[in-house]
RNA sequence: GUCCCCGUAGCUCAAUGGACAGAGCUCAUGCCUUCUAAGCAUGAAAUCCAGGUUCGAUUCCUGGCGGGGACACCA
């Protein structure tokens, strides 16, 4: 953690710098040097301080350089035209670091000190009324990465999948299995237009009991809910993304939380009557009789039903209801993590968190873009009315858990991303999580040479002596190992684990590097040997505790 | 028509308002009698257009152009 003291120390100093300590920002922001500079950390505080501080940066910069230099982690500092303080770090503090990992890898990076925030993440959500497709995948990925890195930073994050099992749905999911069942038994029968149309209602038709003959519809439509959340359930579990809790919307009937929600935004005047329906003012100008007006930043740009005409609510009433729920169970924050097409969806939700006197600041949503299938360089259409599409089960098998998950969580919730299965069935090196499981594997391999030469006693640890690592490929590992408790600490600033990956494949160049340029073992120098051993084992921990977040196995051998 | 996302190398993607824009794949040339060549080294190759804010813009703002998606008393 000595980037951490390191901020610390830093922001100690300045307190002499008057003026400055409020105005800039970026303060605290350590940055990576560029390539061409021979530092390990690289600051632009001068030049975004000068202003505010009526000094020329080049001035600044050298007055900060003087104050840093008497910090115990820094071995010199220099300023760089036109304001720049880069800092060399002492290889004592380094080394230091180094023994900190290898002593308790998985307390690495966790966050000590700082305040612990209560999180109830949602995530994928998807209707149990066909099979996961692969969109849920990287919805999958994003949220049960940044669960993993949450936790790891100390805070409390419960993960929850809303499964929708009330409303119509049951019913037209039902009478669609039914027409399949009906068919297959040579009766005329058609699937209603709007209702169901993949294959998999086939299959499901030809597993039904003999007592289905005098079913209805909704028993049809219970019976293949239940077989397909089982199916999501088990994807989950074989995409090795486990949940706290399957929230279903039902439940929120039967505890009469949905009435009670409706009870709740009628005593804050925050709902209407209008056309024989019941509306939530969810727009600032609020609509005829309603007192309350949605909360600043977090208007709709109309209002929206809560209860239909017919008297039955709409799904959005029981969505706030399962929101109020998770305030109501003591969580200050909430994640959902919600597909493009749902992005029409995040106004009306944070109108309705205002409109039951939450703050809708603390109510976030990661909307996450489309995949674009490919074959090859062919577009694969994928269409819910005819049910064509690509299962995630499907990719799974084909290309293995580690690499999809790496694969999606490579990329950022915003990015459009296209997903080529030709090239992600391949299994080969164009595949970039194999760059990375790699290097765990040579370390193994390395570890199980120095035990069968002797170097390694096979119960006790590398004695360390990593102050002779003084290579500069050596150097830049110890640097790079540095850096992983910021990059976790950027992934929850940004709430996407894309950061991780992106560090990981940068770790890994280097350690390959490291690799072909000198040798570990060296029987001619034990002392040297010793050390880079407790280099390597820094890498395989950092390695193995960052594809464990990402949910990515760390191979002893490949 | 309104709203959301994207536009960076031949391809797929990175880059908290900072320095000479990074990877991987592809292509070219080298490197295995020594800890795994799923690797390394060297080279070729990019910010859609036009304004604006700024000491500084791939990043922020406005307007184009191009691509994708959403706009129900469906969920």
């Amino acid at each position: 953690m000595i980037l951490q003291s390191l901020r610390k120390s830093l922001l100690d100093k300045l307190k002499g710098f008057p003026r400055i300590k409020e105005t800039a920002r970026s303060l605290g922001i350590l940055a990576l040097p560029p390539k061409h500079i021979l530092a390990d950390v690289s600051l632009h505080w001068p030049l975004a301080c000068a202003k505010v501080a009526g000094v020329p940066p080049l001035d600044l910069a050298h007055e900060m350089a003087s104050a840093f230099r008497s910090i115990v982690e820094v071995e010199n500092a220099h300023v760089t035209p036109p304001g720049f303080v880069n800092l060399k770090l002492r290889d004592s503090a380094l080394c230091a670091n180094l023994m900190a990992i290898t002593l308790s890898p998985s307390k690495y990076g966790a966050n000590g000190g700082g305040a612990k925030r209560s999180i109830l993440l949602e995530f994928v959500s998807a209707n149990p009324t066909g099979p996961l497709h692969l969109a849920s995948g990287r919805g999958a990925t994003l949220g049960d990465s940044l669960a993993r890195i949450l936790r790891r930073l100390g805070h409390r994050v419960h993960s929850e999948y809303y499964v929708n099992d009330g409303g119509g749905r049951v019913e037209l999911l039902g009478r669609s299995l039914q027409a399949r069942w009906l068919e297959l038994h040579g009766r005329p029968s058609q699937v209603p237009e709007n209702g169901y149309h993949g294959d998999y209602l086939n299959d499901l038709a030809k597993d039904l009991p003999a007592a289905a003959e005098s079913w209805s519809p909704e028993e049809f439509g219970k019976h293949a809910m239940g077989v397909l959340l089982e199916s999501h359930k088990k994807d989950m579990a074989g995409f090795g993304v486990p949940f706290d809790r399957w929230f279903h919307e039902s439940e929120l009937y039967e505890s009469k939380a949905v009435e009670k929600t409706l009870e709740d935004l009628k005593g804050r005047g925050m709902v209407y009557d209008k056309d024989a329906a019941v509306w939530l003012a969810t727009t600032c100008a609020a609509g005829a009789g309603a007192a309350g007006a949605a909360a600043a930043g977090s208007e709709d740009d109309k209002d929206r039903v809560l209860v239909k005409s017919d008297g039955k609510p709409t799904y959005f009433l029981p969505d706030i209801a399962y929101h109020r729920d998770k305030y109501g169970r003591g969580f200050t924050e909430l994640i959902d993590i919600l597909g493009a097409d749902h992005h029409g969806y995040v106004p009306r939700m944070k109108a309705a968190v205002a409109a039951l006197g939450h703050d809708p600041a603390t109510c976030h949503m990661i909307i996450h873009q489309l995949i674009h299938l490919f074959r090859g360089a062919t577009p694969v259409k994928m269409s819910k009315r005819t049910g064509e599409f690509v299962t995630l089960r499907e990719v799974l098998e084909e290309v293995g858990r580690d690499a999809c998950r790496f694969f999606f969580a490579m990329r950022t919730a915003d990015s459009h991303l296209n997903f080529d299965l030709e090239l992600a069935k391949k299994k080969s090196s164009e595949n970039p999580v194999y760059y990375c499981q790699y290097v765990h594997a040579r370390v193994a391999s390395i570890y199980r040479e120095a035990v069968k030469t002797g170097l390694l006693a096979q119960a006790s640890p590398p004695h360390p002596t990593p102050e002779l690592l003084q290579e500069k490929e050596e150097r830049a590992l110890l640097i790079k190992l540095a850096w992983f408790p910021e990059v976790l600490k950027a992934c929850e600033r940004e709430l996407s684990p894309h950061l991780l990956a992106a560090y990981l494949l940068e770790l890994a160049g280097l350690f390959h590097a490291f690799y072909e340029q000198h040798r570990v073992i060296d029987g001619d120098n034990a002392r040297l040997s010793q050390a880079r051993l407790c280099l390597c084992a820094g890498v395989r921990d950092v390695m193995a505790e960052g594809l464990g977040l990402l949910g990515v196995s760390a191979p002893q051998e490949m």
